[in-house]
DNA sequence: CCTATTTGGGAATGATCATTTCCTAATATG
DNA sequence: CATATTAGGAAATGATCATTCCCAAATAGG
């Protein structure tokens, strides 16, 4: 653990990426959230990512790996900051509240117009990639477990009646923040999307 | 009236067009909601519209003018079925019911998959092109105006409480429906989608 | 220090794309 | 029947795109 630590870190052969690669694919996930992805040119990333088409073919082996990679960082990221933000909940309730305001949170204004790389997958690449279309789903089947559990743990808390299906229940949360991202990209302002977060806890009545 | 009613339809000098427009823009709606604005080619509509390339650049301006029609009538027609299909019903409630039910029917199978014009517009062209950008933002506003009616309506005749708020219960079940679309996109069958409508009236207790 | 290996990056490459051109055909007007 | 106008359609055009090539630079292993 002293030292250098070489072990750790067993440096590959060859001329080491000069280019961080985290913090393009962040310029990535904004470049083909906001364009999509036949909207978006290599020109584009390499823009963006501020490393040459070149260098990106040496790193990718074609633009879907890039789309791919950026997806997966997204996810990685996006569920880290969504665990964090339901956290503090005492209760099942709380938590799916927090949760829907954190959606609400990245439906409007700036954000809500740049949109949401899941639903961008969905609406345009799900039908003819296969890949795509296995991620899309991955992510969906872990939206509705979460929320599932949550309702699950609110009828365990007390904080949700058991006449709630917490299946049922789990598909139309999933729905609503789906479609409240549909919505940001239309453009809405920070008071609408709370409100449409907070009315959709009646489901939960 | 009778003879061959030249005045009705004064026809335009030059050769008439061979292709029928309206069957050739439903081809048209197809093929840019599976593939998306920039995902289809000019020759993609060609193919599928069974009108050669130079024949569409006669009837449009350009690919965005194609597209640009072929969402007006995908909301023509489309508000059309949908306005039949709340009809029949009987009180406000009611009504927000068949329209609930109405996109699950189109939210699920092969329809389903296939996807929504307006969300694929308003994911993929709304924050760069300002003239598919006013469409979905009318779109928008045609079912937040029809959602709020109804909930009045079924105000006025009791089968919805007044503590109910109309704008932001429109708001929510506006996002929903858009939810339920881009769910579609991933595949899901008739039970879930009829499921998730049904558990969405919750919404109106 | 030499070799193998990998990256950086600019300049090709070949495919595809949206659009235009040009010629023919069909209709309306006079 | 002659002319103006518009549509059909194939071929050309020029731009853009994803991808590859090639050479220089940087690192590891021996």
């Amino acid at each position: 653990m002293a030292v250098s630590d070489p072990v750790a870190a067993p440096r590959a052969a060859g001329r080491p990426r000069e280019f961080d690669m985290n913090a393009a694919l962040d310029q990535a996930i904004v470049v083909f959230t906001e364009r999509g992805y036949h909207g978006t040119s290599i020109g584009d990333l390499s823009l963006a990512m501020g490393v040459t088409a070149g260098s990106l073919y040496k790193a990718f082996a074609d633009k879907k790996a890039i789309f791919l990679a950026a997806f997966d960082r997204y996810k990685l990221v996006k569920n880290g900051l969504r665990d964090a933000a339901i956290a503090p909940g005492r209760d099942g309730r709380e938590r799916i509240r927090l949760l829907l305001h954190f959606y609400a949170d990245g439906s409007h204004g700036e954000a809500g117009r740049r949109g949401c790389l899941v639903v961008g997958a969905a609406v345009e690449l799900a039908l003819f990639d296969a890949e795509a279309d296995a991620r899309v789903a991955r992510s969906q089947a872990g939206f509705e477990t979460l929320f599932e559990r949550l309702v699950r743990e609110g009828q365990a808390d007390g904080s949700i009646g058991t006449h709630i299906d917490p299946q049922v229940t789990a598909h139309l949360l999933y729905a609503v923040i789906q479609g409240m991202r549909v919505i940001g990209k239309g453009g809405q302002d920070f008071a609408r999307a709370t409100a449409t977060a907070e009315a959709a806890l009646k489901i939960l009545d």
